[in-house]
DNA sequence: TGACAAACGATAATATTTATCGTTTAATAG
DNA sequence: CTATTAAACGATAAATATTATCGTTTGTCA
């Protein structure tokens, strides 16, 4: 259940993830590659800390000053999206396609929702705000699968464990 | 520039929770009634923050966990909405009606968007994650006026500040 | 008006995110 | 290939955001 995004579109990523880091002059470290390659692996839109569990597997040393750091760096070039429907942490996201989310109000899961009536979505009339729009983005919220049966407990953890025995 | 609900509004808001909290067996206390005034009065989508600011100057007493703790209570009896589509703090919401956020990508301004098209957005197909959904929310991503001719300072400030001299 | 559950205020604890700073390392010029 | 150096890293403190705890106060209802 871990959400697993096929090796094939991994490898694109990190081959997209590579060319744009050298265009945009970002140092191709070790730790990058990594915290990349573990978003980019994902499709459950992690949070930094579960991001920063991940790549402590293959970087035991690392810092999670350094995940987030990055994490900002990718989001602030366009190389990954933030997620904010929810309160809590942010979740991030590799698919840098134009999409939608399935938001389960209850666990949190956050899922693409590709839906090509989703993306014509526009206002009917132009706002009286006079915002300057420059992208709409679409929520579906209800209940995933799991807590359609099991609505009680919450299954995703952002958090981080003090004592993790 | 404090984006003020007319006043009959705020009265009729007024009306409507403290009929809805005595339904639900929620006690009138004076702090929850201000808190919720502070809410009802503002068209901003004010954060936990800035409603406490408010308050203070009606109970100096009050405690931030208060304040916090009603936000909470008042969300989960559907007196109030939270917007979740920005990083940061949660911002509360008194309009209940059905309707969409326009959402400044620089300085996190949230404003109402009603639009009968928004309202009516749905998915083409059946999502394939077997989601119960429940509603959709649609969020405008964008500039505000202001931010339009001054994109690099960012205005809205959530954060509390140690030393307010 | 008194009893009691609910709510409050104070504050500690937890959770999330960012800043600081000394050390290490990737990039590149020679 | 090595030296230089700006960028990145790790450790950790600090700032921000939210929740929990607990003793006191207050609203509700008999
Ligand atoms: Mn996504
Ligand atoms: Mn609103
Ligand atoms: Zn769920
Ligand atoms: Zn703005």
């Amino acid at each position: 259940m871990q959400n697993t995004v096929p090796a094939r579109r991994v490898e694109e990523r990190m081959k997209h993830f590579q060319a744009r880091a050298s265009e945009l002059g970002l140092a191709a470290t070790h730790q990058r590659r990594i915290i990349y390659r573990v978003i980019a692996k994902s499709a459950e839109h992690p949070s930094p800390e579960l991001i920063y569990e991940r790549v402590k597997r293959e970087i035991p040393t690392i810092s999670l000053a350094t995940v987030y750091k990055n994490i900002k760096t990718f989001a602030a070039m366009g190389l990954v999206g933030e997620v904010g429907a929810l309160p809590g942490s942010i979740r991030v996201d590799a698919n840098l396609d134009r999409h939608h989310h399935l938001v389960c109000v209850n666990c949190k899961a956050v899922v693409d929702f590709c839906d090509s009536r989703l993306d014509r979505v526009r206002a009917a009339r132009a706002n009286p705000e006079n915002f300057r729009i420059l992208r709409y983005q679409v929520e579906a919220l209800g209940l995933c699968p799991a807590c359609q049966v099991a609505p009680a407990r919450n299954k995703v953890r952002t958090q981080r464990r003090k004592h993790n025995g």
